[in-house]
DNA sequence: ACTTTAATTCAATATTTCTATAATTATGGA
DNA sequence: TCCATAATTATAGAAATATTGAATTAAAGT
């Protein structure tokens, strides 16, 4: 991942609504939601909404496609995996790792055991 | 990790600046790196390094302690291992990992065969 | 006490980002 | 074609962030 893709994915997700919207998505997983439910589920007008599902789209954290009069956004998993890789890059000059987070090392653990 | 932090922490990381502070904190590790040096690597005029560092540091991204003469910065690794799981939390619900890290994936994948 | 070095805080300006009303585009059905 | 539904784009004022010169604080040596 470049510089200006991971800075604009932060400052994508450096917001309230923005966040808000990313982890549902996240955790919808690839089937995704619609644009009219998010806004629902947020209490947000559409117009506010559609501002930060651009961003978002901007920010190649989701995408979007159409399905009938509904438009569908979907989280895209690469663009967090690589944002994560860029920020813990050569974590503690690569000796050791620092920055695995906690649930994803009990997973090692366990399985190294 | 509460959602303020995680906003605080995100829109910490969401500036050139800053970005390239963290990252050489989070190589550099636990020993850190003085202002002065932060400065220099980066050709930035310290009152503006010092606004910066003042944002990672109110975002729990970084620690100082003071050495003699110099402020030592270095990077919260527990910050950036709660952040990341909060990004990922309960990923496509919860049923398949689809947020890991593909360096990470390596190691898990490789430990399992 | 005075000087040098290291870094921060103040203050004013410049820039970017956010929000929401009004208008517009796109799809599907009667 | 006409209407209802789903969502986006345009626009403009409001709010938050970034930059940097000048002044200030803190530590260590003379």
């Amino acid at each position: 991942m470049k510089k200006a893709a991971a800075i604009s994915a932060l400052g994508a997700l450096a917001q309230d609504t923005r966040l808000d919207i990313f982890r549902l998505l996240v955790q919808k997983g690839p089937a995704g939601v619609a644009a009219g439910e998010i806004g629902e589920r947020l209490g947000q007008p559409l117009p506010t909404l559609s501002f930060h599902l651009n961003q978002l789209r901007f920010a190649g954290l989701v995408t979007s496609r159409r399905e009938s009069r509904s438009i569908i956004y979907s989280a895209n998993f690469d663009a967090i995996t690589g944002l994560i890789a860029y920020l813990t890059e050569n974590c503690c000059g690569g000796q050791r790792e620092c920055c695995i987070p906690a649930a994803t090392q009990k997973r090692i653990r366990r399985v190294s055991l």
